[in-house]
DNA sequence: CATGAATGAGACTTCATTCAT
DNA sequence: GATGAATGAAGTCTCATTCAT
């Protein structure tokens, strides 16, 4: 039976169960060479014969490359830019959970890149091809408008109401944590990965530069 | 006759004296097709087709297909991330021509984002490109370290040693500075290029945020 | 599954049990059409047209058009360039093998001729390939040298010990072997093909020739 | 002005009196890298740069590359398979001009050698394009049988009659000396090019040969 | 005469995909 | 479910040839 996109993806969420060991193989020697070698330079072939399945074997269970390629990705996106936020914050409770900017921010900044290390090969796959496919362009960006920025507003606003933060575009503040999470991740991980790096010291620092540059 | 690499570069810089027409409208098809679709996804046919040439004349100039890619980024990549930089400043020098730190990141700011912008189709294929190119990556990374770095090195010292700016690793703030110009670019350029910009706006954002953090 | 030239060599010899059918026909069909006009003036195109497959399915099994050319020539370079000719002849032995150089020489030229017969039409792209590609050429005369010469050595060293030869250069005799027998066969397969030719009288000609240049 | 075959051939016989500068060095560049490389294997554009014209000049002297490759080749074969010999022997003068057997195998042997050691690069070149060139193959053949045969059968018809050699067909004793010539020019020039040869040895070795085989 | 930019047909090759087993 | 032989469209690249200068 050929998976579902919406499959694939609850099926590696709900611990790939239902998914073979054929299958996962595919699905991992698909992330390995998609990162290492881009989508476009990957031929079916190979990840038929590295992964050890036949070639027919893929098609079987994908349908296509392309879907091959979404099946990558997907669980990624969805846990990472669209993920299922709670909303329905009152006042009260993010001073109970953020009781202060910093440690909003400290939490974002530490979560946010962890699971980019977890997963820095689907990441790089996705930024790549982020860059020619507007249908994945607009998931990605609407999702983050959607989903993320609307939790982000309650936060921040809430901040602008105490006085905590300045009054700047929110879109600013996520931007920026963004580019400088997004920063170091590319430095690490593609532009030199044989460097050495205290992520600890890193992250405090990124933290620190938000903090600073948004609090009053 | 078949240009090298160097020839490409320095005629482009020359104002494309010696490059007949056709091969001019090949190397702006090129980069047209390959900023809007990538690289690998664009073939030589639809160049040819695109830019009103047959497909030899593509390789009578060109020879391969990497060629033209390279032929297509490499003018970029002399100016933007390998440019000349005069790089035997006095300190009475930096006085006069930064008297400040603020100046010295606004022109910095300014500069950069400026040449992105005249130039975000080759920048788009070069981010794209350098994802997978191993030897890519190496020139520009090894470029920007001996380079850049060294000149930057000089300024950033100067301003630690009059006590005006921070302590932190100069590679810190190169990266700070990269890393929120390219992620305001990308917004910009790739991800929302629907969206309306006040290039002003955000880029003084970006210079306060840098003056802020690094600032003593 | 490609196979290797060497896989090709036994699987030809094997009867060409795992040699699907079409293969066989791409095999057949290259061998015919480079015989008939040459390996550069054949297309692979042609090949598959003629030999009723898909252009890719020739790739497929042997990867390059040159390893298709290796492919139709190497059984015949193994069996009659390189065949396993036993060395370990004691003199007693030739002695019964052959009784008198004349027996010697007759089953040499008969045994040749005949798989030169045999295989003309692979002999034919052999002689021509031979003509510019040192590689092949390397194997062949190397291969000649090492393999045939030395039992060639046995058997004619043996003969001048009992003074039922002459006195010279071993490759002497060989030379003017071959040559008479490709002297006969280039004329019968390629200069004059429609000409009628009587094998065993031409092929007696030749053998009293031998007898009688190297008798003593 | 474009050349005809026979001009070409009478301008190379009449010491190239009207042929450029340019022509004779893409004539002989031709020879070289078709010698060298073969014909399918060579290119126009390779031969113009070698040889230091552009490519249209090719194109203007010789019209085509079929045609300059015949350009290459006809002088040869006119010098050489196609020469005016003199058929109008009386038996009388056969006598007085070759004495025996041997002296008119000599002066054939020696004669052929020393023309193919000249023109070694040519030979190669004809040789190849034989194998697989119809109208050429036929050209040779019939002009060998015509132009040359007929003189030869007076040679060898006249020594038949005075019982100085075998009543055995002419094509034979013909075939016997171009192949043991052929023979050893192949393995000289071709197969085994850095050996060492001592030319007059082996071309005695190749007379004695034929004298004894066809002497009574 | 000579040039060399330009051409376009056709070569070799790759690869996602299908399907009989 | 798994296989892998087979496909054919499309890709990159070569090259003999033309023609305006």
């Amino acid at each position: 039976m050929q998976y579902s996109i919406l499959d694939l993806y609850k099926k590696d969420i709900l611990e790939n169960k239902t998914m073979t060991a054929k299958c996962k193989r595919i699905l991992e020697t698909s992330i390995d060479l998609f990162s290492k070698n881009g989508y476009a330079n990957t031929s079916t072939s190979e990840i038929a014969k590295i992964a050890g399945v036949a070639e027919g074997t893929i098609f079987k269970h994908f349908g296509t490359k392309e879907n091959l390629l979404l099946s990558s990705i997907m669980p990624f996106i969805f846990d990472y830019v669209l993920p299922e936020i709670r909303m329905d914050f009152e006042d009260v409770e993010i001073k109970d959970i953020y009781p202060d900017f910093k440690s909003f921010i400290h939490e974002l900044i530490y979560e946010r890149f962890s699971f980019m290390s977890e997963n820095y090969k689907v990441a790089h796959i996705l930024l790549s091809e982020v860059l020619y496919r507007e249908e994945l362009r607009v998931k990605i960006v609407d999702g983050l408008k959607s989903n993320i920025m609307d939790s982000f507003d309650k936060v921040l606003n809430y901040f602008k109401s105490q006085n905590i933060i300045k009054d700047v575009p929110n879109g600013l503040i996520v931007r920026t944590i963004l580019s400088n999470i997004g920063g170091y991740v590319i430095l690490k991980y593609i532009l030199n990965p044989n460097g050495n790096y205290d992520d600890d010291k890193e992250l405090k620092y990124i933290e620190k530069l938000i903090v600073n540059a948004f609090s009053l």
